[in-house]
DNA sequence: AGAAAAAAATGAACTGGTTTAGGAAATTAA
DNA sequence: TTAATTTCCTAAACCAGTTCATTTTTTTCT
């Protein structure tokens, strides 16, 4: 029922655990599912989890003084997904987390994880690892928000992440590339033309 | 003449090591002074350090394929500096990292730091931790970019760091915040007003 | 299956920020 | 201390993307 060889892979992805450890750190997972529209942290609440997509999908987003939306992350299959705000420094989460989807989560809480970084060390270089891609990701978005117009940030998140632009609704995608739903209709048609 | 103490300060706040320690951690390091306009990283050069600001600021910047800047990062006493993108996975650059003001940089390589890592381990969590606390910056960062005008977006940035907002070049700030000079110039007008 | 709700499309009027072009001020170099 | 270069300012025309209002399509619920 609860498999977790798939996030078994994906730390062995980056760090090489004995058996025993590999055990360890499992015992310290939970599965957790969401139906869709549900939430997995509010604002408000301290974000007690960091949670990796088994099945679905989820989004981060945060709901500006004018009653606007902001998609801060996505995540399918095999990411994670946190307001890590809140979760790093453990105080109340500004963000929605959201399913998309009906969606399985694993999670592993703060403390746990604390614990797990102490206990095995090698946890302390995994956290690094992924850490830093995360932060090349953002760093990379940031420049494509500074420097290329809409349509341009549009077409070079559907080469790149074509599961995900086909899968969320639009006005999610919108709200992630930095303008109106009206406006990615109107990039959308003069894409297909008329046929 | 090279004074590592306030490096070693930086380090204290995040992780406590022995004298000895302390010693190998700073037979890693080295000093280099770049004149203003200098630059340290090139596109197409791999990055082979990290830099800490001992005196002096500098900027990391794109120029994308309109001939326009656009400002990553500035860094002034106390922070670091980097094209990290080329830095982490040691490929080659597409930054400029260019001195505002004739700066002393303290560097490390990237060998020097895996292998400060493996020796002592507590490294290992001081790179996590800054670079987690680089990539909540960057979250924050590209929330305000989604959320807030170019307006909002300037008296924020004068508030939370006043020293760098008067210290580098306004088509640099305007360049980091997402907007033309000339609109800068707009903005600092109405805001002052005439008296 | 049919009603209700949510999401997407469309189009016209509008606006925040850009572009272009010129001149003034400040830095740098000799 | 002057010439050259870089940075900054100003203002008008312009445009990429927004806003608002309405309709159509898709999804959800019973």
């Amino acid at each position: 029922m609860n498999d977790y060889t798939k996030i078994k892979n994906y730390v062995a992805r980056h760090i090489q655990l004995t058996e025993e450890e590999e055990t360890y750190f499992v015992s310290l997972l939970r599965t957790t599912r969401v139906k869709k529209k549900q939430f997995i942290v509010q604002p408000g609440f301290t974000c007690k989890y960091r949670s990796y997509v088994l099945t679905g999908a989820m989004r981060a987003y945060l709901i500006d003084n004018k009653a606007q939306e902001h998609t801060v992350a996505f995540a399918i299959e095999d990411w994670w997904i946190s307001d890590y705000n809140s979760y790093i420094n453990q105080e109340p989460a500004t963000l929605f987390v959201e399913a998309l989807e009906d969606t399985i989560l694993i999670q592993i809480d703060y403390n746990a994880e604390q614990l797990l970084m102490e206990t095995i060390p090698k946890f302390e270089r995994f956290f690094r690892i992924i850490t830093q891609r995360s932060f090349a990701f953002l760093q990379k978005r940031i420049l494509s928000n500074l420097s290329k117009s809409a349509h341009e940030r549009y077409e070079e998140f559907i080469e790149k992440y074509p599961s995900i632009a086909n899968r969320v609704p639009q006005y999610a995608l919108a709200s992630y590339l930095g303008f109106s739903p009206e406006f990615l209709s109107k990039i959308r048609n003069k894409r297909t033309g008329k046929s």
